[in-house]
DNA sequence: CAAAACAATATTGTGCGCAATATAATTTTA
DNA sequence: TAAAATTATATTGCGCACAATATTGTTTTG
């Protein structure tokens, strides 16, 4: 059975890619003291200033149960805020600290190290991309 | 800064692309009761006999801390065997049980079904083969 | 307006993933 | 050949992911 064989696997190379750009990132994002998936927590902060939990999750395609114990820690190194809304108490807005918006400078540099290590094309980046959301497109309508 | 912006990121659509790929599997695996992990050591077991822990986590790039406990799981659920080597003590043998075997030919349709129902092309079955082995290549060199 | 439906976040439980460390067996080497 | 180095697996601890469920607040509706 050549498809089950797993060199013919097109799914797991992706997979398998993926653990190892975290680790890459990791080496870098060590002297922020944030792991990957928090770095794109900030990723989302610094480009919008207040974000609820859902509008995160909606960017990050991450749930609450990953979020809000997530969030907490970096609530704990002091790097955002967690706030009830007054306007509707069910909603919790996350707001970075002055700590975590000086982080942007820092790792201002870090994509484009990784980018020139790895040398991604930018027509691979729209064919990932438009990969990406196709599937996303079929996974969510069922 | 533009290169901080989430859209503009190589690495997340990775990222999200493969955890994406493990719920798309997770349904179809369901019904063999494994998890995409243990999916990815059957496909290894299904195309090699007999496997050591090491020649596992060498194809999959797993270690120990990752594939003790999981195999451990697979050996409970009675797909495997684990058996210390009597040559050498340090290894342990992981071999599969009737049970394993027999779930191959429930698995063989399931990564061209994935492909059917998501509506991926050859072509992007092409471009993604291409892409990873790239990306791959130079990661596991360096 | 009270009950039902809905929405946002939190909690629980399970299974990875991986760094760091431990343990035990084997091989190398002084 | 005894000590040192190496190898193979296991353990520990932490941080995701995510399904399922709970909780609390808001909106809808009969």
């Amino acid at each position: 059975m050549e498809e089950l064989k797993l060199k013919n696997q097109i799914c797991f190379p992706i997979y398998a890619l993926s653990r190892e750009i975290t680790q890459l990132y990791s080496k870098h994002l060590g002297e922020l003291d944030v792991t990957y998936p928090q770095y794109l927590v900030l990723l989302v902060l610094w480009e919008h200033a207040t974000q609820t939990v859902n509008q995160i999750g909606e960017k990050l395609f991450l749930d609450s149960g990953t979020l809000t114990p997530l969030l907490k820690r970096m609530e704990a190194k002091e790097l955002l805020t967690r706030t009830r809304s007054t306007a509707d108490e069910r909603v919790v807005e996350i707001n970075l600290t002055e700590k975590g918006m000086n982080l942007k400078h820092t790792a201002a540099c870090i994509p484009s190290q990784i980018f020139d290590e790895v040398g991604i094309t930018s027509e691979e980046v729209d064919m990932l991309r438009a990969f990406t959301n196709k599937l996303f497109a079929y996974n969510t309508k069922k």
